[in-house]
DNA sequence: TAGACTCAG
DNA sequence: GATTCTGAGTCTA
C-alpha cells in the first residue's frame, strides 16, 4: 500500500518533491562578495584596501567592505555616499562587460563540479551536488565551515552526512574561485535552494554555513518579516500587508483562501510553502540567454533627434552583444519610459518581428551588424517609438531600451561541441544542413530530457556524464577550465573564442583516448 | 503573441 | 519606496 503510494507519487511528482521528503538533495548556493567591487579591484589592485564604490548614473550600486565600514550603503546617491565617506573612490560600473565576463568564468569553474548550475544574476549560483555526494561516501563526515543548528535533534534520514559532504565540496569550489580567479565568496549548504541561499548570508564575507534540516524552521522564522523571503517582492508584500500579514508566523497560519483571493492560487501556495522553508524547485541549468538587450536612463529628452542619438548608441552596444552571442534574433523590442506631466513615469514597450541578417560569410562585413543592417533596424525602432509616443503632442522620455529575442532554440541553433551535449541533442532532429554555425558559448543542454528519465537511468547518466568531466579534485584545479600545459592566468586572458577552441581540442583528445561503447546512447535514440 | 507586471541581483 | 541595468518568468487579452 505504502509502496504503491510512493510509486504513484513517483509518476506525478518531480524528483525535487521526492527528494524533499527525505532532505535528499544537497544544494550549494555561492554568492560572490561585493561582486562588482571585487572585479574592479582585480583589474586595478591599487584600489585594494581603500573604500570603493561602483556607480551607475548618480547612484552607488554597490561598494566594497571598506566603504561599508565607513557608512556607504548599496543604492545610495553619490551625493550622500560622498557626504558619508569623502575618501570614497568611485568606479564607473555602467558598462557591464567586465562583470559579465567574470561571471562566466565563475560559472565555468562551478560547472566542473556539477552540471546542475543555475545562475542568479551575475554573482550568485545554485549548484545541485546531490549526485556527487551519494557517490563519494568516503569524504569526511565533518561539516566544513559554520553550522547552523539550534536544536539537539538530528534527522535520521542521513541528510547530516550528505550536507557535510556538500560543505566539503563547497569549500573546494570556493578555494578554486579564490586560487584561479582571485575571487572570494560565501556559500550556503542546505537541502533546498531557498534555505541554501538564506543560510549563506549568515556568515559574511568569505565564509560558508551549512544548515541542518532540523533547524530550517528556526532559520526561516529568524527572517522576521515575509518581505525578507526571496520570492516575496514589493508587490506581493503590499498585498500581504493589506491582509495584516507582517510576520512569518502570520503568513504560515494565514487561511489559504484569503491568500488565494489576494494573490491567486499559485503565488498563495508558493509563498505559504516558502514561509515553512519548503522549496521544491530544482536547480535549473542556466541556458544561453533568451533575450539580449540594453537600456539607458537619463534626464528627460523631448526631441526625436535626441531619441535617435540615444537609440544609435544603444543599438551599437546591443548589436555587439548579439554578434558575440552568434545566434540570430527574430524579435526586436523597444522600451520607453515616459514622464507624465504629473511627474510619475510609466514604462511602455512595443515589439516586432525582424529579419536579422547575419554577417557570417558576407563579403561586405562592416563591423558588428553591418551598416545596412543598422539603418534598417533604426527604421524599425523609429516605427516602434512612434507607436508609443505621439510626436504631435509634447512628450518627455527618461529611458530607452532595446532588446533582441526570439533566438532559435538551443537544440537546433548551437553546434554540439562537447560530449555532454551530444547525449541531449540526440533528442532533437539531427537532419539539419551543414550551414555555418555560431560559436557555442558554453556546454549547455536540454535538461528536460534528463528530467524525463526514470530515476535509475538518470542517476546512471549523471554518473556517466560526470565521469566524462575532468575530476573536480582540488589537487588538479585547472583540469577542466584550462588545458594542460597552459598557465591558467594566461589562459583566462585569451579571448573567449580562442579559449573555446583550446578546450574543444582538449576534449577531443580525451575522448579519443578513453571513448568506450555506451549502451545509454541506445536509450536516447529510442526516445527520440 | 504582445505587452504589462513582478521578481531577482 | 524608488533610484541602476539586465534578464527571467507569469498573466491577461
Amino acid at each position: 500500500m505504502e509502496g504503491e503510494d510512493e510509486d504513484h507519487e513517483f509518476l506525478f511528482n518531480t524528483s525535487a518533491d521526492q527528494s524533499f521528503n527525505k532532505h535528499e538533495r544537497v544544494i550549494i548556493h555561492i554568492d560572490i562578495d561585493c561582486f562588482y567591487a571585487q572585479v574592479e579591484m582585480i583589474l586595478n589592485p591599487s584600489l585594494r584596501g581603500k573604500p570603493l564604490g561602483i556607480k551607475q548614473k548618480n547612484i552607488v550600486v554597490t561598494c566594497n567592505y571598506e566603504a561599508r565600514a565607513l557608512g556607504v550603503e548599496k543604492l545610495m546617491t553619490i551625493k550622500s555616499a560622498l557626504e558619508k565617506c569623502p575618501s570614497l573612490i568611485l568606479a564607473n560600473g555602467e558598462d557591464l562587460k567586465k562583470y559579465r565576463e567574470m561571471s562566466e568564468k565563475i560559472y565555468q569553474v562551478l560547472q566542473s563540479y556539477s552540471l546542475f548550475v543555475e545562475k542568479l544574476g551575475f554573482d550568485e549560483n545554485f549548484i545541485d551536488v546531490t549526485h556527487k555526494v551519494v557517490k563519494c561516501p568516503e569524504v569526511p563526515q565533518v561539516i566544513t565551515g559554520h553550522t547552523f543548528q539550534d536544536s539537539d535533534g538530528i534527522c535520521a534520514c542521513g541528510c547530516t552526512e550528505r550536507l557535510a559532504q556538500g560543505s566539503f565540496i563547497a569549500q573546494k569550489m570556493r578555494d578554486r574561485l579564490r586560487d584561479e580567479l582571485g575571487i572570494t565568496s560565501c556559500a550556503g549548504i542546505a537541502f533546498n535552494k531557498l534555505l541554501a541561499k538564506l543560510i549563506g548570508t549568515t556568515h559574511k564575507p568569505n565564509q560558508q554555513t551549512t544548515l541542518l534540516s532540523t533547524s530550517s524552521l528556526s532559520l526561516i522564522k529568524s527572517l522576521k518579516h515575509p518581505r525578507n523571503i526571496p520570492g516575496i517582492g514589493s508587490a506581493i508584500n503590499r498585498k500581504l500587508e493589506a491582509l495584516g500579514i507582517d510576520t512569518i508566523e502570520k503568513l504560515q497560519s494565514a487561511e489559504i483562501f484569503k491568500l488565494t483571493e489576494a494573490l491567486g492560487a499559485k503565488i498563495a501556495n508558493q509563498i505559504q510553502q516558502l514561509s515553512f522553508g519548503i522549496d521544491n524547485s530544482h536547480v535549473k541549468i542556466t541556458d544561453r540567454p533568451k533575450s539580449i538587450g540594453a537600456e539607458d536612463g537619463f534626464t528627460p529628452i523631448r526631441s526625436e533627434v535626441e531619441v535617435q542619438k540615444k537609440l544609435t548608441c544603444l543599438l551599437d552596444r546591443v548589436l555587439e552583444l548579439v554578434e558575440k552571442d552568434g545566434r540570430k534574433p527574430s524579435q526586436l523590442k523597444l522600451t520607453v519610459r515616459k514622464l507624465h506631466p504629473s511627474s510619475h513615469s510609466v514604462r511602455e514597450s512595443r515589439q516586432t518581428t525582424i529579419e536579422y541578417a547575419t554577417e557570417t560569410g558576407s563579403s561586405t562585413h562592416q563591423g558588428p551588424g553591418g551598416e545596412k543592417q543598422k539603418v534598417k533596424l533604426m527604421t524599425t525602432l523609429k516605427n516602434l517609438f512612434e507607436k508609443i509616443i505621439d510626436c504631435d503632442v509634447s512628450w518627455q522620455v527618461t529611458l530607452l531600451g532595446i532588446s533582441f529575442s526570439g533566438f532559435p532554440s538551443s537544440n537546433s541553433a548551437s553546434p554540439v561541441k562537447n560530449s555532454i551535449n551530444k547525449y541531449f541533442h540526440l533528442k532533437a532532429s539531427s537532419s539539419r544542413s551543414e550551414e555555418p554555425q555560431p560559436p557555442a558559448k558554453r556546454g549547455r543542454f536540454d535538461e528536460s530530457v534528463l528530467q524525463e528519465l526514470p530515476p535509475d537511468i538518470r542517476q546512471e547518466v549523471l554518473q556517466d556524464m560526470q565521469n566524462q568531466l575532468p575530476s573536480s579534485d582540488a589537487q588538479k584545479p585547472t583540469d577542466f577550465n584550462c588545458p594542460k600545459g597552459i598557465d591558467p592566468l594566461v589562459f583566462y586572458e585569451l579571448p573567449m573564442e580562442i579559449r573555446e577552441e583550446l578546450l574543444a581540442e582538449e576534449r577531443m583528445k580525451k575522448q579519443t583516448i578513453k571513448r568506450k561503447p555506451n549502451n545509454l546512447l541506445q536509450y536516447f535514440r529510442k526516445a527520440s
